[in-house]
DNA sequence: ACCTCATGATGAGGTAACCTCAGTACTAGA
DNA sequence: TCTAGTACTGAGGTTACCTCATCATGAGGT
């Protein structure tokens, strides 16, 4: 499944990493460095990076944060959003024909039980 | 869930993919090196790596393919054996902890819609 | 007006697990 | 016996992470 998704990510030439970010900025709005590496788990220099890449791509800005000076906002710009919204809708897209076999019983089930996990 | 995966390996040291390709060793005997690389779904190169890790801590050696002096095959020692044996244990006393919560009806759900998934 | 300790981002440098491309040794079919 | 194809490996590259050191700023002293 993660091997189809990155396909799906294919037409717009972006990586699951770089996925990842778009779609924690486009749940959250705009996020310090630092919280969106917690989002992604993954070590804030490492978050720089991600960043780096995607403001070379213009699909994010940074922008000084008001409230601390130390601090840096990422914000998805005009293009970001609109990539972010058609990834999304492709992913869903995907998505519902992976799971096109499963009668609404077993999603229902599925559901219930991978809670259950998370949990 | 893979996260704790590998934590399961640390006590022995070994990486996930090396653990995939003892894994695959272990369940199918020797192989050669473009088998194995198929079964784990990597370049053949690639396997050359994993292979040559593993038999530095002499847990598989290279042996000729007495069918075709190009190919080798790849054999788990006594040590790989041995290792592969308990982290198997290891692995299933883990899941075993993991599904502790789910009840036998829930797993039989999961299984039931999981294979239908793989279908 | 200072100092100290904590925190946010980044520079420098490293690693694991892959990849491709080219080359060598060998097999197999015409 | 020539040719086309196959099995492995050397060389070199990429991606997505990491840690550690450093710089500016913030928070809370004295």
């Amino acid at each position: 499944m993660r091997h189809r998704s990155k396909t799906v990510l294919e037409p717009w030439n972006i990586s699951p990493s770089q996925w990842r970010a778009l779609a924690s900025l486009h749940r959250h709005g705009e996020l310090r460095l630092s919280a969106l590496a917690e989002h992604l788990r993954i070590a804030p220099r490492s978050a720089t990076e991600v960043v780096d890449d995607l403001e070379a791509r213009e699909l994010v800005t940074r922008l000084p944060d008001p409230t601390d000076r130390r601090a840096i906002l990422v914000t998805l710009t005009e293009a970001g959003t609109a990539l972010a919204s058609a990834v999304q809708k492709a992913q869903q897209a995907e998505g519902e024909r992976q799971f096109s076999e499963l009668s609404p019983t077993d999603r229902a089930d599925l559901a219930r039980v991978l809670r259950k996990l998370q949990d």
